[in-house]
DNA sequence: TGCAATTTCTTTAAACTTCAAGCAATTGGC
DNA sequence: GCCAATTGCTTGAAGTTTAAAGAAATTGCA
């Protein structure tokens, strides 16, 4: 069904506009609240947006996490935890041991003052992101999820057809 | 009303779990589709996801833009754009000439083959996305737009209310 | 057992990113 | 006109990120 250019059925073939403004849309709102977050961090902790992330992902376990395990959960390359956990670990932050079943292995956790510390900007955190988000009513917020976990299965079926 | 640990009412005080789970689930699925679009820019094309957002600022417009103007669409650094800019001239992607009535503007463009090399990028990539969204129906599209925009709004607010 | 495949982690180079400081040009009072 | 404030851009340092290659250890299977 073409009609003319008035009506907006000409977008044929294949009009993916929708798809693509919904894109540009989630992402937009994602640089805008990280960009919001990394700014407070900095002010307020002078830490840096990765380096809360890394301990946010030991925070959630009491015995600590391989590097694998990290770059996995934090969707981040190997090598870009190996530095983090590096650098966090000179700070005095992170612990790391090897394990003694696997030599390869290194279980890294959170040490008292750095999950201390952690708490604190967390604490914050969630007040912030809380801020962020007060415009939407509970239910609003309930859709989202909603759709959002819609979104990311999809996501997640396109990727794997791609690798497959 | 506080219950007991079961009932979970004894969130208290401020539960913002909800807001916080919403976020995480909003930046999973950013950080989902971003690597997927990375992967398949530098798989199919050789190009990297910010000189391709950079070129896609440009291409929607004819006549070029400032830096300045670049990096506010971007949301990212003035510096930052100065460097990818700087590469895209070299590699014949983009014309630059300064302004005639303000010495220290930089008008920037699209050359004849980086619009053509980017619009053939373009249409393979809306064509990504529209198959990473494809498990959402129009009804659902609709809303999360809806939903993404009230939510943009009201970050907007939360970030304009620190800086002021 | 032997050894190829896999897994875990590190290293390297190049690119990206921010922040802060700084330079040059312009603007807006006065 | 003067000059302080602002604007547009660049630079430099530190950190983050990826991709790719490689080292070390383990696993699985013939």
């Amino acid at each position: 069904m073409i009609l003319d250019s008035e009506t907006k059925a000409v977008e044929l073939p294949d009009d993916h506009g929708t798809e693509l403004r919904l894109w540009l849309r989630l992402l937009t709102c994602t640089t805008l609240i990280e960009g919001e977050v990394r700014s407070r961090l900095r002010e307020k902790f002078d830490v840096t947006l990765p380096r809360f992330d890394l301990m946010a992902q030991l925070d959630k376990v009491s015995d600590g996490m391989t590097l694998s395990d990290l770059s996995k959960r934090m969707m981040v390359s190997n090598g870009n935890v190996t530095g983090l956990v590096e650098r966090l670990v000179e700070s005095g932050h992170l612990d790391r041991r090897t394990s003694e079943t696997d030599r390869r292995v290194q279980f890294i956790r959170l040490t008292k003052t750095g999950r201390a510390e952690f708490r604190k900007m967390a604490a914050e955190h969630e007040k912030w992101i809380a801020d962020v988000f007060s415009d939407l009513s509970p239910k609003d917020i309930r859709e989202l999820m909603r759709l959002l976990a819609k979104a990311k299965g999809s996501a997640q079926r396109s990727a794997k057809a791609r690798t497959a």
